[in-house]
DNA sequence: TATAAATCTATTTAGTTGATAGACTAAAAG
DNA sequence: CTTTTAGTCTATCAACTAAATAGATTTATA
């Protein structure tokens, strides 16, 4: 289940994709816009520039902006500083390998060997899939609802 | 992330599918054998009969066995009995759709798009993968193994 | 040097997960 | 028909995590 921490960090890093280029945004603006409580805004943004995301600019003019262009930006990297590990069981984290607690044959357990598939399949999307990905996508589906719209009329 | 509970859940029902047709296992075979605190095992498979795959035995000689044979149980089913929806985001959840409570416009929104293509590739997975699939990759890997250790004596 | 803005430290609240205890009910055996 | 076996129900608890809040501090710019 995706955390409300990291919905709140993705919807900050799509404005911040959208207006790249433009000079760094307030914390308090992107608060605003996309109804997040700003304290907890300021963590989530401070999290993403330790993890390389995002830079900042203190005083005046200051504010976040992405710290490399919005296709150079995966969800995975996104999901993985905010939530962690993308794997349902430690034991098939590629990133954050940890061994199962109980398990007694690691290299046989059927568990393992199911949630391996899955963590594959998420990664295999979250790591292809950039903010600038994810702009064009709704851009896209923006279209098409256009499309449907003006043949109605 | 897979909770405890689903995971305890998984290893006593592929216990009963392995020996699925030999009667009925008690609870607390089944938690010894996995190291299992039996309470909270009699809770997991509880829900598990409940959800229409185990049926249970009370009095002498009883016991939870499978509903249904282990082919016809998937992993999806499981899962989402004992750790609830697989969707990432309730938006985009089939078994168990709600509206997220703060998307402007749902049909657009590009979180909800990646979230989409990462459900739909969990649940492909998990859907097609019975209990009698995983004691079959499980004794693959084994032979695999074995194999391996053949060839190195 | 005043001010704007990010950063750090600490704390709180609420909800979930994992686990436990004990009383109750149904079924089978003798 | 009574005893024993084994699942079922109700209640509760402790630990942990997610989400949010408050206030003090630091840094950079004008």
């Amino acid at each position: 289940m995706l955390s409300k921490k990291t919905k709140y960090g993705l919807q900050a890093l799509l404005i911040l994709a959208r207006e790249y280029g433009q000079g760094p945004l307030l914390i308090a603006d992107l608060a605003e816009r996309e109804r997040i409580p700003r304290k907890f805004l300021e963590f989530i943004l401070l999290q993403l520039k330790n993890a390389g995301v995002l830079q900042s600019r203190k005083g005046k003019g200051g504010g976040y902006s992405l710290a490399k262009p919005p296709t150079e930006i995966s969800v995975g990297r996104i999901v993985r500083t905010l939530d962690g590990p993308l794997a349902p069981v430690p034991c098939v984290s590629v990133m954050a390998y940890e061994k199962c607690q109980e398990c007694r044959d690691e290299k046989t357990c059927a568990i393992r060997l199911v949630m391996k598939d899955v963590r594959d399949a998420i990664a295999d999307i979250l790591d292809h899939t950039s903010l600038q990905d994810m702009l064009n996508r709704s851009a896209d589906e923006l279209k098409k609802l256009d499309g449907i719209v003006d043949f109605q009329i």
